[in-house]
DNA sequence: AAACATATGTAAGATAATCTGACATGAAAA
DNA sequence: TTTTCATGTCAGATTATCTTACATATGTTT
């Protein structure tokens, strides 16, 4: 199932195609780029390429900006949310590893786990892209 | 079931994407479409828009040209393709048919056919993006 | 072999789509 | 009222794509 997340951070789609989905103007996603709330890949040529999760943030930050809520506020609810993400994945992954390590190998990561600290991944809430893909 | 034929065919990409997912250069893609084997939407600027079917031919295309198929074989070979798939809907449609639709129901839709003969529509047998998309 | 057809490469000139940066503005907050 | 926020709009620059035309390698027909 890691698959999937590949696909959904492909940059496929250009501004204007992101503007008709989303019935956004170039205008208001630049700005909601600009405050970081997304980071659309980019063309050599500097031109922005969004992935279907950019096109769900794009959806939700709609949403909620209907709902009045402001830049700083959307921020820090995709914080919670990735967080929130982050939180399931490790513990799934200490299921997992629970589950599958032998003795010998718990004793192998944990050499290693002591050793360097700190490594990062992105995580990965769908939104409702269901309406465009299956 | 019927949705996810709509967004199979929502043109979404740019030709330049395209060359990406299928390594398929402009000219050739170009030159398929010069010789109908697809027929991308165009933006009101004219550049090409390319829906999710019209990728699975173009890889199709790709695999039939390795083996050696040319454009007229190609073609003859969507053809086909296209006129079992119609097969199959219809023969799906008259099972539905038989089982939904009570006797009035039948006594209305013979007039109707009876008037007005040969609508048509596209039919869809889709090829491997699922490597893309899930 | 010569001539032709097929599939693709490549280049030129035109146009569309997108980019950044700047200034304008209405509504909400301070 | 003055600021701040979210968005609109315009200008000038650059990229991506378009069509048309000619070039070319490989395969086919005469």
């Amino acid at each position: 199932m890691g698959g999937s997340e590949i696909r959904r951070n492909m940059p496929l789609f250009s501004i204007g195609i992101v503007m008709q989905l989303t019935d956004l103007t170039a205008r208001q996603i630049r700005y909601y780029e600009e405050h970081e709330l997304i980071s659309p890949a980019r063309t050599e040529g500097n031109k922005r390429l969004f992935s279907l999760n950019d096109i769900d943030k794009l959806l939700e930050i709609k949403d909620l900006i209907d709902q009045g809520v402001n830049m700083a506020g959307i921020k820090q609810i995709f914080n919670v949310k990735q967080q929130t993400a982050i939180s399931a994945a490790e513990k799934k992954q200490a299921e997992k590893t629970r589950r599958e390590l032998s003795d010998a190998d718990l004793r192998k990561l944990l050499r290693k786990e002591l050793q360097q600290a700190g490594r990062f991944n992105r995580s990965g809430n769908h939104g409702d892209m269901s309406k465009f893909f299956h």
